[in-house]
Order: C-alpha cells, then sequence, then structure tokens
DNA sequence: TTCTCCATGTAAGTAGTTACATGATTGG
DNA sequence: CCAATCATGTAACTACTTACATGGAGAA
C-alpha cells in the first residue's frame, strides 16, 4: 500500500506568472482561431469534428470567453454580417501566440481523466445476469465502432486537410483517438469470443 | 456536412419510472459496498485503485450520497468504531441490488467523454517548436507508462481477488484500461522514430 | 514523537451542461 | 415553404473539485 498514491493531484511544479488564469475553454478558442476558425460557430464546429475525442466545448463557453479574449487584448473582433445575417469575425493579435504557448508549455497537471459512464457499469456488471452483462459488452464496441467510423469519415479529411496546411498534430491526435477505440473493439472482440466458446462447451 | 450530428446527444429512450434521479456516483457507492467496501473511506480507495482508469470520486461526494441513499432505504449504516476512532460500516438493503441494476441496465447516453488536457494540448502543438512540441509527446507516453505500471502492480492484483470472488468484469475493465494505453504508447513511439529519422535525414 | 494512514465530513468555488431565446440564409 | 444550417447569446442548474477541519491508530 506504500505507493498507493502515485498520482495525487500535488506536483505542479508552477512557478509561472501569477495573473494567467483564463480558463482551458479560452485556449481552445485561442487555438482553433490560431487553426483558422473565424466565428464562435466555426469554432464550435471545429471542436466538434477535430477535438470531440478528446475535448468538448458548448457555446455557453465560447462566446463569453470570446469576449473575454478580446477584453484582454489577445483577439480582435469585427463585425462581419452575411447579408442581414450577423457574424462577428475574430483574429488574434500579436499576443495572443506568446499567451498560446506559454499554456501550452505550461506545465499543468494531466491526470488521464477518462469519465465514461459504459465503461464504469461494465465495471459493477456482474451484478446482472449474462445475458445482460453481454448487452453492454456489445453497446461499448458498437459505440467504439461508431467512433472510428466518425473519426475516419469526418475528422481524417479535416486532419488531412490541416496536414497539408502544415499542421501534423490534429492528424496526431487522430491516430490516438482511432487507436484507443481500435484497442476496445480488440479487447471487447476477445472477451465476446471467450464468452460465446464457454456458453458452447 | 449532412450526418455531422452523429453524437448529438439526444437520444434517451428512457420510458423509465419518473422518481429515480440518483446521481451516478450514488450507484458508484452502492456499486462499490456490493463489491465488498464498507465505509466511505473504504469506498474512495476502492475507486482510486480499482477504476481509476475511467471514473474519480471524491470525499465530498462519498458522504453525502452515503447519507441520502440511506434516508431512501438502500443501505443501511452502522456505528463501528475500531476502538476510538469513529466509522460507519454501511450495508445493502434488499431494494439495493434491484436499483443497482435497474441503473446498469437504463439506457441512458454515454457518449464516449474524455476530457484530457494532455491531448488537448497536442492538438495545438503545431504552434510550438519542433523541441517542445516532441516533449508533450513525450510526457503523453510517459503519462500513459506510468498508468501502465500502475494498472499491473496496483490494480491487477485487485481485478485479480475479484475473479477468485466471482465477479469477471473488474477485469474486463482492467484490460480495456491497459490496452486504451499500450495503444498509446505505440502510437507515440512510431512517431518518435518517424521524427527523429526525419531529423537524421 | 512523528509520520502515515484511517476516517468523516463541510463550505466555497469552478467548470460545465441544458434549456432557452432569437432570427437570418440556403437548399430542396 | 419547410427543414437544416448558420449564428449569437444568457440563465439556471448540476456536478465536481479544492481546501479545509478534525482527530484516533499504528508503525518506525
Amino acid at each position: 500500500m506504500t505507493d498507493l498514491e502515485v498520482d495525487n493531484l500535488s506536483a505542479e511544479p508552477n512557478g509561472q506568472s501569477p495573473k494567467d488564469k483564463l480558463p482551458t475553454a479560452a485556449y481552445v478558442v485561442l487555438g482553433m482561431l490560431r487553426a483558422g476558425a473565424r466565428s464562435g460557430y466555426e469554432i464550435k464546429r471545429a471542436v466538434d469534428v477535430s477535438a470531440r475525442f478528446f475535448w468538448a466545448i458548448s457555446p455557453a463557453q465560447i462566446y463569453p470567453n470570446l469576449k473575454r479574449l478580446q477584453q484582454a487584448g489577445l483577439i480582435e473582433s469585427r463585425s462581419d454580417p452575411h447579408g442581414q445575417r450577423a457574424r462577428l469575425t475574430h483574429t488574434l493579435t500579436a499576443q495572443a501566440l506568446p499567451e498560446l504557448r506559454r499554456w501550452l508549455s505550461r506545465a499543468d497537471p494531466t491526470p488521464f481523466e477518462v469519465r465514461d459512464l459504459a465503461t464504469l457499469k461494465l465495471f459493477f456488471a456482474d451484478a446482472l445476469d449474462q445475458e445482460q452483462a453481454m448487452s453492454l459488452v456489445l453497446d461499448l464496441r458498437r459505440r467504439s465502432e461508431e467512433r472510428l467510423q466518425v473519426l475516419h469519415r469526418q475528422s481524417m479529411p479535416l486532419a488531412k486537410g490541416a496536414q497539408n496546411a502544415g499542421l501534423s498534430y490534429p492528424m496526431f491526435t487522430l491516430e490516438l483517438g482511432i487507436a484507443i477505440h481500435q484497442a476496445m473493439v480488440d479487447v471487447c472482440n476477445t472477451f465476446e469470443q471467450k464468452h460465446s466458446m464457454a456458453e458452447a462447451r
């Protein structure tokens, strides 16, 4: 039991400037603007398609952060209507990129925080009868299979586009996502096979 | 763009009883009590070691939920001091298992919600110079390698114990965790190799 | 005696989601 | 003309974390 506390979240060797304190969502906004998004709406879309796998964001986070970033002088926001439809177009100022870099290289604690209800339920699945438990395994496998489809069909084109534009890390994180879901599918398949053999004995 | 909204979180074919509405943490508490934990402290420990990989919980969620479950008649709480040290020991009532099962087989939406700051930063790593970006990849690989160690050394014995006690799903979820982290390590290694080759060209 | 573990709990704050409100544009 | 998409935004809520407070027990 001695080294159980491997991941106490203490650490944080963070002798950084004390002013910072932008929420993570603000950096996501910054990063997506740099990656080519222009409006709040486009940011939302970009996150949904490209980062969906490891980060989510809602309009209620985006719009207040755009305002905040503008007030902090990190972005400039111009009205840029399409016909009668209002739109704000945001561009990075000179201070934006250094700030983004500072965040990227800041040593925040990064505990791997999967929060997955499906896996959680599976952990307790012994409380169900075999058939019901097995259907949770099926659900999990199907979900990952669907994700793989989405990643290949939707995120891949985006990542390739980014790659052509000189951005190579979107592709890298996409490969992570694909590998993870493929791994989950494999584990489920192995389990299902073992189960059906035990069934047939 | 037509089928972009693959995962709008609507669904919820949840014609279930309207009374439910226990928070997820309450079911975690219930499930861990069933798996052998007795005190709030033991529940915390069990989650940290066994479910750490896909779910976290804090004392501030555990203790109020123990009270709530007791009031709902799902558990019984007895004072059970060790010498002078106070302790409450909780046991499931007859209604507990059906309620746990109901939750397990309830069709909640289960979007795969990885929320991982390290991967998020990696996505934006093109904003850094090569060396710094690469160190983020290193960080990610090391973190997964450490996790693998923890999973093997800490969670594995627990999962084996559970297996001997007739619970097979803790082992299954552990295998998922191991596979996922192994997949991440592999992707990082491939990337690092490609990078060092490009370096040496 | 001092450190780590065992053990229970609360207050305050942060982060994030859901639900709502509004309305224009485009494509079929 | 209807549905989907583009577009911005807020209020209320829920979930969760952090920090704190307290103290006994066992081991070195």
